[in-house]
DNA sequence: GTGAAAGCGCTAACAC
DNA sequence: GTGTTAGCGCTTTCAC
């Protein structure tokens, strides 16, 4: 049994040596006013001298923020992707924003896995709250637009940010600009000199689906392009990619692009294409909506939509913080904007 | 700014409730004896009832355990990997196994990314145990065998396990049987036939380049094999794997097998053969020495030692925890076993 | 502006 | 076995 490890530096020590009352020393560290300059030096120079880092569990014990911020993810999704392997990145890229910018501001960032189907999902996150008391959670889909989530953070007063959800309602709504990415996607094909240019969409129970098909829709109609036969549903699944895709090319009007909703339809959309003997991009450009690792490692590397995970993240954790710091927030939803990144699944229409 | 936010039920609560003292319920969360079991099953009964879930601030500023650990990576790598988004997963497959567990102990794990390369490490390192009090921490390559860090560690009295690293020492070490995956990838290809195995070895640097170089020449050897000329050496980049590669195949007794250190030497040498007009597996069998998710997209898939990162994660924590318990813990290193995922690069000698 | 007091929720030490 | 007491390191009052 290892020894009962205490602080070795306290802010006792810091007052000690800068000779003035805990308080002053409190004040210094959390930045606020009515310190003079003179003192504030000398405070933190003691500071430097000792190396001393205030400790967050007495921080939190004191009253006052306990500088963790949690991304509540699902659970079962993510061991899935976890295990599965197959290079889903969305927490890497979560903690490449939210970590990097938890740092920046003194926090940090604490994943936590919680059934989103569970009954029990109430005392899982009460749990986690009572716990480790956070200053902030950051909601992603599909939690985000989970009322008794919702609810429950809102009745503890923590502040918290909803990734990929656009409605109004309690806490921050971030989101990538779904419809503009179909947009750009689109735009994209029509400027290759495609006409028909078809969609497989994803389920109508995520609200982004929606978006997607939207944007793709309406650069359709703005180019002067019909829609009609050139829409097809799936699930998200690679199996309903493959189905999708079988409708879209079984039609008398066929499409010469293909946009899937995610990567896994989108491969599944290339994998039917080889078996049929159309080569991409030469007989049939494709466009995927994920930009996952493996969709530039598959031949040939598909043209994607670049979500920005890592920035909307980043920029869920700067208004939690800004809440915190009492500091003004945004009201409407956060949109950021997505990119295209153009490979060699996409080429001119023949 | 939000309102003050206190715990809502307290051990006080609990205590009351259930009719005895704080410090009873205190036994019964940390599974103390002498608690009689009837009222151990009364304590437990409010808990249950008033959803009371112990503060770790508070647990922490009792002195005791925080119930954190944090697993420590390589700054630089880490964003590089994320930022790259070539389906690395390193930090997943540690979480995988590190988190679950430690969920099991209700323990939590925080990922905190240090500079190696800095001289502040040191700095960095205490401000994060200062700030987290962390249970333990979990090092990783390159942090497992920086004296600097594990001398900290010690003198904090904080546990730790290195892992990757087989040097005796302070902490736990645990590792891979990287020896033993060597030699299993090399048995594989001489089942299948093959007499010259090429081997593109990692920077000597790395202690466990020269386990699996130890790997297959034990294999070879045993074998009745030479592994004269066979043996190239990369520092586990990709260019350096061009070479290597190159040096192997344009030897007069050029291997019919290629066995590579780390991915993207594989990827290199699968990239030079194709080049060269060498299919894979025909003309060359190659076998990658990490299963990371690349090496299953790319075409062939690639046979590769898989390494069971989420597995000897699961298993630092697990010693972590029963040496914060008290329990008795194994003296010498851990070496977990790896495995051969035979995909299709691999083929019979023709 | 600064300091002194009280208390956050919990556990260690000791008494009963 | 169980309860009592005294703090852990910090922040909040509220005096000065």
């Amino acid at each position: 049994m290892p020894p009962r490890r205490r602080q070795s530096v306290t802010i006792r020590h810091v007052a000690a040596d800068a000779g003035v009352s805990l308080q002053t020393v409190s004040r210094v560290i959390n930045k606020e006013p009515n310190v003079r300059p003179e003192m504030m030096e000398r405070v933190q120079a003691s500071i430097a001298k000792l190396g001393y880092v205030p400790s967050i569990a007495a921080q939190r014990m004191g009253g006052s923020r306990s500088y963790l911020i949690v991304a509540l993810n699902d659970r079962e999704r993510t061991i899935a992707d976890w295990r599965n392997r197959q290079g889903t990145d969305w927490v890497d890229q979560m903690m490449l924003g939210g970590m990097l910018t938890c740092a920046e501001h003194g926090y940090r960032l604490i994943v936590e896995l919680v059934d989103t189907h569970s009954d029990h999902i109430e005392r899982e996150l009460l749990g986690a709250i009572a716990s480790l008391q956070p200053d902030g959670v950051i909601l992603t889909p599909p939690h985000s637009e989970n009322p008794l989530i919702t609810q429950l953070l809102e009745a503890h007063g923590i502040s918290f940010a909803r990734i990929g959800s656009l409605k109004p309602g309690g806490g921050f709504a971030l989101s990538i600009d779904d419809e503009g990415a179909a947009r750009m996607a689109t735009d994209h094909l029509i400027a290759l000199g495609h006409r028909r240019i078809g969609f497989i969409a994803g389920p109508d129970d995520y609200e982004l689906s929606g978006w997607r098909v939207e944007g793709w829709r309406k650069s359709m109609t703005a180019a002067g392009l019909s829609c009609e036969g050139q829409l097809a549903k799936g699930d998200f699944s690679f199996a309903s990619g493959r189905i999708a895709a079988g409708t879209l090319l079984d039609s008398a009007t066929a499409p010469t692009a293909i946009i899937a909703s995610n990567d896994q339809m989108a491969l599944a959309t290339l994998e039917l294409a080889r078996e049929r003997g159309l080569a991409i991009p030469d007989d049939l450009s494709l466009v995927s909506f994920d930009d996952t690792p493996i969709v530039r490692f598959v031949h040939p590397p598909l043209t994607a939509v670049v979500q920005p995970i890592a920035d909307v993240t980043a920029r869920a954790v700067e208004l939690i913080i800004a809440e915190q710091a009492g500091r003004p927030t945004p009201t409407g939803p956060v949109i950021t904007p997505a990119e295209l990144a153009i490979r060699a699944s996409t080429a001119p229409l023949r």
